[in-house]
RNA sequence: UGGGGCAUGGUGCAACGGCAGCACACCGGACUUUGAAUCCGUGGAUCUAGGUUCGAAUCCUGGUGCCCCAGCCA
């Protein structure tokens, strides 16, 4: 990523350009990434955490990472773990500055006393229904709670006995007096806490009453220091709330940035949506290659330098956007080809019989890992023998127009090695062809032929006699919609997964140098795509890889168009 | 029908009163021991109606469309 890309301009630095300019926050740039520990970290995350960590970069600033762990019954410390795991594996560094927002409780308890004592705050004894309906409607004002007016004495007590365990889950609730006929819905008397008697993932039993994301998060911020504390769209209405406790509280008060959040066709990216794939074995698990999930994504073979750079190609604005899948495949195999070393596999195997080639001669030819650089020095061994295999689709009987492949009676380049000309086929009773009859020449050894001739096709190919054997895992889209929520009545999202979104192939053929293949290292099986070695279901003898990405098929395209 | 936001090629993002640009996608060509990559090239956009201005994507007014908000979730 060049200077010029990382520093791509957008609203949010400008905003930022702006304090820079009238000294509100002294220069500083301190931002945070806050997940809330409820869930996996899916690639609309990695815009947040790649915008947080990187205008702070820039900007020669801080981020914070703090877990927004407000509600005990939702989060557990093994999503916190998956976090770190994540963020640490897409490159970014918090240092010391870990933070949880239950780290604040306390702090959080101490200013809603000095609140209450402000007369800004007040204990209410509605329960949930009548919180809902003294609300109002978008277009009718609230009432004012009957609790109201409680003496500031009266409060204290009420919130001090609330700390202290005397009233049930859902008796009771602590609530902002501010102004019940807003037309801003959550300026009406928001609650700031609430009673639940359950295990903390951090705090254990300590507390049983929690505060609300809007009452903590705004201070959260100010005790860090944050001077920029930047969410998604959906909170633009409550930055008047956050603006509103720092004021009356009379704390450090950053200043909050709302933009558009990250959405991709032909995938969702709800954390609620992701949850019932999961729990309803629609997908193996929150790190299934074909979830949006960054886990899923590393298993899948994505690097964070793709990632990286997706998130600032994207760009950043305020705009309701869906990025074309496309791109993001763009950047991924953008990166891909400069790391991923060249192999030969053969995915769907057919026999060739090279008719003249001697029956015990076994060659091997060296070939570049990097073919295509120049600067590259690394090397494999690849054997060659009589009998090979080669993909079953680069082969056909009777080829149409353009197709450059093997065809009965035409020549071939085998890829490093010999051209072929095929002279026969063999069928089942059935009528498939289930092997190929080739003469090679013996001068064009290398791939090359001195007389000059050229052949039009390139194919790839596996020894029959020293090829390993693999499992293949290949994966399209997880959904057929480039809108998963576009559905028939009656219909949702779970009618759009696709049926094909993955393809197991058992007995591919690899090259023996992929025998050494590494768990985390992208292969580039030649004319087939990117592919790495699945982490979870890889054992010794018995190899698993995931197509991480096809190669673009201009041929398949051709065929599409033509049909 | 309250409030808050957003409208620029098919998609995403720029242009901050002065020639609407970049990327992806699409289409054509060159090259090719990957039908990949690379290289070259074509086409295509300012939601709408007024207004201000020498000049408007940009400023003003009125429409239209889309998104968000009525959790003791975040």
């Amino acid at each position: 990523m060049n200077e010029q890309e990382a520093n791509r301009s957008n609203f949010i630095r400008e905003i930022i350009d702006e304090h820079n300019r009238s000294g509100r926050f002294g220069g500083r740039v301190h931002t945070r990434f806050p997940p809330e520990p409820n869930g996996y970290l899916h690639i609309g995350h990695a815009k947040s955490i790649c915008l947080n960590f990187g205008i702070a970069q820039d900007y020669g600033g801080l981020t914070n990472l703090r877990f927004d762990d407000t509600n005990p019954v939702k989060e557990d410390t093994e999503y916190v773990e998956s976090i770190k795991d994540t963020i640490r594996w897409l490159g970014f560094d918090w240092g010391e500055r870990e933070y949880y927002a239950s780290d604040y409780f306390e702090v959080l308890y101490q200013n809603a006393v000095r609140l209450i004592e402000k007369g800004k705050a007040y204990v209410c004894d509605l329960t949930p229904d009548e919180v809902r309906e003294y609300r109002g409607t978008l277009t009718e004002p609230g009432r004012e709670s009957p609790y109201r007016n409680r003496s500031v004495e009266e409060n204290l007590d009420l919130f001090r006995r609330m700390r202290a365990g005397e009233f049930p889950d859902g008796s009771r609730t602590l609530r902002a007096k501010i102004d019940m006929a807003s037309p801003n819905l959550n300026l009406r008397d928001p609650i700031m806490y609430r009673i639940l008697h359950a295990e903390h993932h951090r705090t254990g039993n300590k507390w049983c009453i929690y505060p609300m994301y809007d009452y903590a998060h705004c201070v959260s911020d100010s005790v860090e220091g944050i001077t920029h504390s930047i969410c998604t769209l959906e909170f633009e209405d409550h930055r008047p709330l956050y603006d509103w406790f720092l004021d009356e509280l009379e704390l450090y008060h950053p200043q909050q940035i709302e933009f558009a959040r990250l959405n991709l066709t032909y995938t969702v990216m709800s954390k609620r949506k992701l949850l019932q794939l999961v729990q309803q074995n629609y997908v193996s698990g929150w790190d299934d290659p074909r979830m949006p999930t960054l886990a899923g994504m590393r298993r899948r073979g994505y690097t964070p330098e793709a990632i990286r750079k997706f998130a600032d190609v994207v760009g950043v604005a305020k705009n309701n956007s869906v990025v074309d899948m496309e791109l993001l495949e763009h950047v991924l195999r953008d990166d891909l080809n400069l790391r991923a070393k060249r192999r030969m596999a053969v995915l769907k195997p057919l026999k060739v019989v090279l008719d003249n080639y001697p029956a015990d001669q076994v060659e091997e030819f060296e070939v570049p890992d990097f073919p295509q650089d120049p600067q590259s020095t690394t090397s494999r061994k690849i054997p060659f023998g009589r009998e090979l295999y080669i993909e079953r689709e680069d082969f056909m009987e009777v080829p149409p127009p353009k197709y450059f492949r093997l065809a009965l009676g035409s020549e071939v380049r085998l890829m490093n090695a010999y051209y072929i000309t095929c002279t026969k086929v063999v069928k089942d009773a059935d009528g498939q062809v289930i092997e190929v009859h080739c003469t090679y020449d013996p001068e064009t050894r290398g791939g090359m032929s001195a007389d000059g001739r050229k052949v039009k096709g390139t194919i790839h190919w596996v020894s029959a006699q020293r090829a390993i054997e693999a499992e293949v895992r290949l994966y399209e889209n997880l959904f057929t919609k480039k809108d998963p929520y576009e559905v028939e009545e009656g219909q949702d999202f779970l009618d759009n997964l696709n049926p094909r979104s993955l393809e197991v192939l058992t007995s591919c053929k690899l090259e023996p140098a992929l025998a050494q293949a590494v768990i985390g290292e992208s292969y580039q099986f030649m004319r087939n795509g990117y592919f790495c070695l699945d982490s979870v279901d890889t054992r010794e003898g018995q190899l698993v890889f995931n197509r991480t990405i096809s190669l673009v098929d201009s041929w398949a395209k051709m065929q599409g168009t033509s049909a």
